[in-house]
DNA sequence: AATATAATTTAGTCTATCCTAAAAATGTTC
DNA sequence: GAACATTTTTAGGATAGACTAAATTATATT
């Protein structure tokens, strides 16, 4: 097994890699929280341990086997948000901070258990995909819903669970993944939202509506 | 929060002097399988947090800090083990492995929840008591299955956790906590021990009969 | 091309936790 | 109470991962 820093660093990578493209140090060290020194000390190691492909002065990306533990981390990482969220209540704003310490015990056995029990689930409860055993990912094409127009339509699917705030924000008004809903207005120069979900109607700032993904119908 | 060799050197304590009495440098760096000069180390480092009530060649012990930490630690292991056998159908020989991990990132909110869909439990899958949140534990008055004598009535209610071959081997026989048992033999010079329980005879060996606990009826 | 700025790496520490080997203290036995 | 056995401590290292400060490399500006 290995460390949990070591998980950490590759899951960091994988995230980083998935949402900027190329993975420099110090984009690194600030999502970790760490000095560039720290990173630089790490991504030594993990190229030592065969987990990432490192070139000085020229970022990471991860080898088949660095990618592999990133995707089970991730994946274990999801499915407990998800059996929090269904099995012990707890509140959607909350299961990121308990899953972040979970994801690195979880053995293969009480994963493929709650696998079960949630019957082979494909999301999180943010939306966000939940890996395959077998490294594999579905990876739905989503836009930010700062890029609909009035009158389009389209179904939350997956929102950012970067900030527990923001959550508990979205979860009182009821705007959860797969919520259907229909773009009333966009008021120009980056202004709010118009949405319109459960007959009611929802104004959300741009900056909220840009951590919303959505599929549009 | 403390470290988990912290944590598990508090706990392992408390179990050690429930046991024996005192508590001795080198018994405690057994049962944690680290060399003594590594367990004086950490004693010197507990007695500075005044978790623990330390003199060199005198053997240790808590003080109320430690004990609290201790049996927090271990209210979070039984509640474990206690809820990946009911909820997650985990056997019951593979729950302490688990619960070893899972007891050092159980936050206090998912605690209360565990405890509150397992409805309150008093005792873990093998019959161990289950500490309560303000620091007390009941500890019934047990005696080892070897003390009684043929003819006597008696309810299982611990068995140890020690070794889980001893489980999966108790759990084949249905000898689990709360099952009713009438004695029918007890063999001379340490001889096995005959029960009849659930209306099946069963013969006991005196090593195994030794590591399960009743309470006399 | 020269210089300034930003990013990255190196070098040297620090903390936590463990180890081994040897020395010192204590306990036990005749 | 001397000799031996056991227990504990000391001393010196190892590893993992973080840090700071200084040096180096890359990039941008003129």
């Amino acid at each position: 097994m290995h460390t949990q820093a070591v998980e950490d660093y590759l899951k960091a990578i994988y995230k980083l890699a998935e949402r900027e493209g190329k993975v420099t140090t110090s984009l690194l060290a600030e999502f970790l929280d760490v000095t560039p020194a720290s990173a630089t000390g790490m991504l030594k190691k993990l190229k030592q341990m065969n987990l990432a492909v490192y070139e000085p002065y020229k970022g990471v990306s991860l080898t088949e086997a660095g990618q592999k533990i990133a995707l089970e981390v991730i994946r274990h990482h999801r499915l407990v948000e998800l059996y929090l969220t269904e099995a012990l209540n707890v509140p959607w704003d909350k299961v990121h901070e308990e899953a972040e310490k979970w994801e690195h015990v979880l053995s293969e056995d009480l994963e493929d258990r709650i696998d079960a029990i949630l019957g082979h689930p494909t999301a999180d409860p943010h939306g966000a995909p939940i890996p395959n055993r077998d490294g594999t990912v579905a990876m739905p094409a989503l836009s930010p819903l700062t890029d609909l127009k009035a009158g389009q339509k389209g179904i939350i699917t997956e929102v950012s669970d970067h900030d527990s705030a923001l959550l508990r924000y979205l979860g009182e008004m009821n705007l959860y993944p797969e919520t259907e809903f229909t773009v009333l207005d966009v008021a120009p120069f980056n202004g709010p939202i118009t949405i319109r979900s459960e007959n009611s109607e929802k104004i959300l700032g741009s900056e909220v509506a840009g951590y919303i993904f959505v599929r549009v119908t």
